[in-house]
DNA sequence: GTGAAAGCGCTAACAG
DNA sequence: CTGTTAGCGCTTTCAC
């Protein structure tokens, strides 16, 4: 730890005590105009910077987020952070980061050590917010804290989207396109609350319209080459015309296996993502996905959160959702003898019943 | 800040002194296995958990690394957190992070900021590291601190690649395709260190081989639409064959207006990325570029920071270059009338003279 | 308008 | 083996 000079060394070089220096740096109190001006002297010979450190254990608190999500591999908890950086930053926050690889453990493990490290408040995405003991850990600690894309079931501060319409959604634009023998691809959190939530919505869609249930296929996350697994899935279900990836980029990985198999996309097979990611634009076939407002979820949670940190209370037990919306892409591909077009007018950002109407101001 | 029960409360539960309490807790003195049990059962009952905070106060270090990268959005520098992650979970580090997407101002801020915080050492990633004034701040104040990414001309602690040879391989890669009109498209942050270098080696390499010298494009890294300037480049140098853009997002970026300006890739033009991100192996045509290793940049670069802080000396002031490969990939295509491959087996890991022969063990 | 002093939670002498 | 005590850097009564 660096810069050794501290109050008192301010208040020795300005003729004062430490109690003056102190009011005159957070003006929290009067003092003379030379006094003042003598103190500002010294800080700027002495190069002096508060000690953050000292601050926090007499005031109790840390201006400093605890963030814990599964990994930064895939993008979209990158622009969550960025997101809660926006906010954090205007309210004079710092971002205490840790990563869980989507092991409940580690999310144990790393909640710990945010606590023990007395952040003020925490913004989490759990691997299942339901089964979570650590949420019985942070009310008793009474610590503020924001879920993020969790879904839970219980009453919880949460922020996401309705992960069940927009799968709905999904269906809906399969259904349209002429899809019938579908497959729901979901990486090894499939125990995750909100995959849970998506198959459920996609294969409930399915049943309303008739059509044979999707199937379910889960695959190992941590691997990289899912053809083994998609071979399994078309001995199983052989005319198979569109996958639903749980995220972006598994649907990237699984496109990319399936050319490898000697497939052409969309021709061959149709795939669609969610989450929205910046690269499913820019790539061929562009991907046909839900596109999620991660930063503006990071940030709402994160102003949230930090509204509640300064008021010293919780965080509205409840989930906000935002606003969602279905985009169309190459990748999805209508069936021959189908005349609906695939590639209609984008359809538009749709508020889903529970969410607030208030704008966002998207990035 | 929540977790109000402190070694004073477990000391009155166990009957004893604060002294003795954290003397057991810390297994840093004596005691006997009667009030080490009462001590473990007092902890446990009331949950008592060490605060950081005054820990830190007291033994002057935070056990916490600062991080300052531009931004999260480029999976590069999520890739080196990811990195910087693994070494601090070693040492039992945690991690402040700091964005200043690519200003200076807010560079200087961020680190400001985080010497407030009293981190122990700082992980940066600079706009420019040979004109940033906050290395003086950060020698005066004697914070370890090691960049990452940056090829400072100063003698400087920095891991990263050796930018020149690596550009310098993606110009002989493009030469022996027999493309002579090329391009180097560089974000606005030309003006970085890293950038400068690739651009040197490159064209020095055209130079050379009796080539004709690559044009500088120079484009808005805000912006998504980069179609006017690439007509701009088409205009000046109308048989343009290939384009080395300074980073894969980038790459993508200038593959998606390529196409949306009507052009076939790599048929029409070939591209050329640097980093080796994730995406780029999964996408078609899959990205030929520089692979740079960044999750053991990130590693490395912690690690040697965190035996410099536990040592209390400065990390060596010198550039750690680490091992890089340039892989060939479907957008760089060879010309017409040129009969070596393009896309021969891939070019072994090359180690640049000062790089160490430390094996790395890739994630 | 200013200073002395207590104390935030913890560790580390120093006594006993 | 255990307790007392003095800070770490800062804010905040409470006197003066």
């Amino acid at each position: 730890m660096a810069g050794r000079v501290t109050l008192h060394d301010v208040a020795r070089r300005a003729n004062c005590s430490v109690a003056t220096v102190s009011r005159v740096l957070n003006n929290t109190g009067p003092a003379s105009a030379e006094t003042r001006a003598r103190v500002e002297r010294a800080v700027a010979e002495l190069g002096f910077r508060f000690n953050e450190i000292g601050r926090s254990l007499q005031s109790k608190r840390s201006r400093t987020l605890g963030i814990m999500v599964p990994t930064l591999s895939n993008p979209v908890f990158a622009a969550i952070i960025e997101g809660i950086q926006a906010a954090a930053r205007l309210s004079g926050y710092q971002i205490l980061l840790a990563c869980a690889y989507y092991d409940p453990e580690e999310e144990s493990r790393a909640i710990d050590t945010l606590l023990a490290k007395q952040v003020d408040g925490l913004l989490l995405t759990l691997t299942n917010a339901d089964k979570s003991k650590e949420i019985a850990l942070l009310h008793q600690a009474d610590l503020p804290f924001v879920l993020i894309f969790n879904q839970p079931e219980e009453a919880l501060p949460a922020v996401t989207v309705d992960n069940s319409t927009a799968a709905r959604d999904v269906a809906k634009a399969l259904l349209d396109a002429g899809h019938r023998k579908v497959a729901y691809v979901a990486g090894r959190f499939r125990s995750s609350d909100r995959s849970e939530r998506r198959y459920q919505g996609f294969t409930q869609a399915f049943a309303e319209a008739g059509a044979p249930p999707p199937v379910l296929v889960e695959v190992d996350y941590d691997r990289v080459d899912h053809r083994a697994v998609l071979t399994g899935l078309f001995a199983r279900q052989p005319d198979t015309t569109a996958l639903f990836c749980s995220n972006d980029m598994l649907a990237l990985a699984v496109m990319a296996d399936l050319r490898r198999m000697g497939m052409s996309l969309p021709e061959d097979i149709s795939i669609v993502g969610f989450d929205g990611i910046a690269v499913s634009t820019l790539i061929t076939p562009s991907l046909a996905t839900v596109v999620t407002p991660c930063h503006a979820m990071g940030r709402r949670a994160a102003s949230g959160l930090i509204d509640a940190i300064e008021n010293r209370r919780q965080p509205p037990a409840g989930t906000l959702l935002l606003p969602y919306q279905f985009r169309p892409g190459e990748s999805l591909m209508a069936r021959p003898g189908r005349n609906r077009p695939t590639r209609s007018a984008p359809t538009r950002a749709k508020a889903s019943p529970l969410s607030v109407s208030r704008k966002e101001t998207e990035r």
